[in-house]
DNA sequence: CATGTGCATATTATCGATAATCGAAAGGAA
DNA sequence: TTCCTTTCGATTATCGATAATATGCACATG
């Protein structure tokens, strides 16, 4: 029941709607996002905005040429394969450093799997990659190199995910196949530590 | 021959400037970056300023909190130690990724530590860091994964080691027993393929 | 003494306006 | 035509000034 009074900044707002718009389509990969157009259309100045540019560029949103401008990135397909190779580095990694939460943390994962199931199922894309995130979230919070978690949080799959796949309608399975058989390999290492 | 015109925006110089500081010691970990001082001393409005501070922000060489300012980010030991795990995670995880250039990228690594060895006899703590971001460079740029080398490009471990290193003085030898190891399994990933 | 309240100051966050730059279109010469 | 230059419109980059916010201190209050 915390609910502390709102006092976000300009620029997080702007980013938050910036986000929101690619997520809903009105902002398609490719498109042009120019600072003063947005900065009108949302009553502020230019500065927010180019600062809320600035983040999304950063985060790997959109694409910013000098003198030019911001337009939103868009995605080829081994760019995402090439996302989910690095991520499965990170993880297979963490399983030396989870310490004695391993078997909560296989639970876990286990339980997004069968979310990721059933949004196979239904076809729910924006289920599937909120499971898809929860999942890979939970190995990188599990093991405590925060390095490791700055990383994952870096690489923001989700977005990138629901932007590209929302549209593109890439196979939700293939992607699925790539999980298990990390849940495995945390099982092993459970097992062959009893 | 190209000796271009120079057109570096100024925020890129700001930032330049402000590195280049860090890496002198004339701003060391802890002390506060304040936008308008810097911008009055550098000729510069606050904007520029604040972009390249924002810049850095990213980079992980300062720390922000929100209407309080910017600090030169202070490292402890076990932030750096991370750090190079989740390096040696990519790295392991690229072995697979790698072709036929594997013996050419041994070569280049074996060169690499030679350096850093002889850098750590005569404590050339510059030419050892450069020789360390050389070896491990060389392995995410030979591995044609972008995804896997902007990941390391955003851990910038360089300026990481030579803004706390070239003071805190921590032993280079720690930081070159980590090498060897990944040599080693690069080596007899390439014996087994023969 | 402990604690809260209001002010003063320092700094960031935001604004509106101007300068710098780019890309495309128009024009002119070989 | 084709290539080069110029001009123009659009957009970003930068500026100087103002508003919003946080921190510390003095002071009142119990």
């Amino acid at each position: 029941m915390k609910k502390k009074v709102i006092r976000q900044s300009l620029k997080d707002q702007v980013k938050s709607i910036l986000i929101d718009r690619m997520i809903d389509g009105d902002l398609a990969p490719g498109d042009r996002i120019k600072e003063l157009q947005v900065a009108k259309e949302l009553g502020t100045s230019q500065a927010p905005v180019r600062e809320a540019i600035r983040c999304l560029e950063t985060l790997g949103y959109v694409e910013h040429i000098p003198h030019v401008g911001a337009m939103v990135k868009t995605f080829n397909q081994s760019e995402i394969e090439d996302a989910y190779q690095v991520r499965e580095a990170l993880e297979v990694h963490s399983m030396a450093l989870i310490g004695d939460s391993l078997n909560e943390l296989v639970k876990e994962l286990e339980a997004q799997l069968m979310v990721m199931q059933s949004a196979i199922r239904g076809n729910n894309i924006r289920t599937f990659t909120q499971a898809d995130n929860q999942f890979h979230r939970a190995i990188v919070s599990y093991c405590d190199n925060a390095t490791m978690l700055s990383m994952w949080e870096s690489l923001k799959m989700q977005a990138q995910v629901i932007a590209t796949l929302l549209k593109a309608s890439m196979p939700l399975e293939k992607i699925y196949l790539l999980h298990p058989p990390i849940v495995d390999a945390f099982k092993s290492k459970s097992r062959e530590r009893a």
